[in-house]
DNA sequence: TGAGTACGCTTCGCTATATA
DNA sequence: TATATAGCGAAGCGTACTCA
């Protein structure tokens, strides 16, 4: 080992060993050793045989046995030293109105204007050696972790889980986490988020490509566990204001894709509507099933019909379809003012306060079971694709069979149209609906 | 500049499995 | 046997991109 020279920049610890690696190494005086744990001297490693980066990696950690000589000439024994944590550095970074970067960064990715000002900063604070220094050149490494994004990405959106069901939240958290537990199984750890890099989720993505081309997965749920880890990477990238680059970006592959088939008039007419095939079924379920015959809506807006929301004895009976306190709507425009006409009026009239049975968080699951169950075992499904949700099908067919107007029909089925304006639940007489939705009466005549 | 298309993302339905 | 849970997949909206 020898004394490391070095030009135009005096490293009075700055050392080289025989095979090349540049060591940081400083004795410490007499009067301070009992507390340095009976040691003489510091000595570390700073892991290169480069010159440049050594200089680099000799300012960190100079600066990092300053602030510990700092607290031997105070007093503080070494094992009671507590060094700043990086949330900590990032914090005291932010006042200084510098971006946390580390030294790794630094030296990847050398910024030469960046460098001066966070010199001209260290100078204006008459050249600090503590952890002020630490928060300037970034001496910790940023080991953010894919887990600790999540956990940031979930704090900071938690306002959108207000006046959510449980099972709602659930949707929303679990797809997110799930997608970061597989990531991080393929990763083998819960790795630093700048260790992250393309090659990586090539690598992920090709995993991702095996396992569709075995059958485990299909592609959109492949592009789905892509989506939520770019999404919560996107979010902490704008959000915490850092220059690393999303590896996910851009990153997907090409779905195939189907559609659920549509009911026929004449199967439900034939095997729905004759005979006693739903005797079996429970009453609330099979009013519900029927329900949905003839309003269009889907299971989750009929679970969560409030008995405010159906008017049976009104002058023209209908149901409103807006938020409640029982579930929230997928989108604003599905909000809408149903008359009640043929297997939908029975229906109602039935069960003039709605669905109890299923009006909670995991109603609509539950229906949905009970439902299929049902169907399956009774021979009621026109095909194995067939589901409940194929009567929605089968309600917008009937609407274009009977020639109603293209913006009613995205209105009854709750999506948007485009000459639609921003309020739909007020764009029509409901006595005009009704005049239309007498025609889909005819179907079962 | 406007129409068409692809992509990113959210929401919701279906279902296998676990549990009461 | 009914219900709860959680994962997968489809539906559909908004927006960015492309191209004439």
């Amino acid at each position: 080992m020898r004394k490391a020279t070095t030009h135009g920049f005096k490293a009075r610890y700055l050392y080289i060993r025989g095979d090349g690696n540049y060591l940081y190494r400083r004795a410490i005086p007499p009067g301070y050793r009992i507390l340095a744990n009976r040691r003489s001297e510091f000595k570390e490693s700073l892991r290169t045989k480069d010159y440049n980066v050594a200089i680099v990696r000799y300012g960190e950690t100079h600066s990092k046995y300053e602030a510990i000589f700092d607290q031997l000439r105070r007093g503080i024994a070494l094992k009671d030293q507590k060094a700043p944590t990086l949330d900590e550095l990032k914090s005291k970074a932010a006042s200084y109105g510098l971006l946390y970067k580390s030294i790794d960064a630094h030296i990847s990715k050398p910024d030469l204007k960046d460098i001066a000002a966070r010199i001209g900063k260290w100078r204006e604070l008459g050249e600090p050696t503590g952890p002020e220094m630490d928060a300037i050149f970034g001496s910790l490494p940023d080991e953010t972790t894919l887990r600790q994004v999540l956990t940031f990405y979930e704090e900071q959106n938690r306002g959108d889980l207000i006046g959510l069901t449980s099972r709602e939240v659930s949707k929303k958290l679990t797809p997110v986490r799930s997608a970061v537990d597989r990531f991080v199984t393929f990763a083998k750890a819960d790795i630093p988020l700048k260790n992250i890099n393309k090659g990586m989720v090539n690598a992920y993505r090709s995993h991702l490509i095996h396992q569709i081309e075995t059958g485990s997965i299909q592609a959109n749920t492949a592009n789905k566990l892509l989506m939520h880890v770019r999404k919560i990477i996107t979010f902490y990238i704008n959000n915490m204001d850092t220059d690393y680059s999303n590896p996910f970006l851009g990153i997907r592959l090409k779905e195939e894709k189907a559609a659920r088939p549509a009911f026929t008039v004449t199967f439900i007419k034939t095997k729905w509507l004759s005979g006693n095939h739903f005797t079996s079924l429970n009453e609330e379920a099979r009013g519900a099933l029927f329900a949905m015959i003839d309003t269009g809506c889907g299971p989750k807006e009929v679970c969560g019909l409030a008995p405010e929301d159906i008017h049976v004895e009104a002058e023209i009976p209908h149901i409103i379809v807006r938020q409640n306190q029982y579930r929230s709507l997928k989108t604003a425009h599905r909000g809408r003012i149903i008359p009640l006409v043929g297997q939908s009026l029975l229906a109602f009239q039935k069960n003039p306060n709605g669905f109890p049975s299923y009006r909670r968080p995991t109603g609509q699951d539950a229906l949905s079971g009970v439902i299929m169950k049902h169907l399956r075992s009774n021979n009621l499904l026109e095909t194995t694709g067939h589901t409940v949700y194929s009567l929605r099908h089968l309600f917008m067919d009937r609407m274009r069979k009977h020639q109603l107007p293209e913006e009613l029909q995205s209105y009854l089925m709750g999506h948007k149209h485009p000459t639609m304006g921003a309020h739909y639940g007020s764009g029509y007489e409901t006595s005009h609906v009704l005049s239309y939705m007498k025609k889909l009466e005819l179907d079962w005549k």
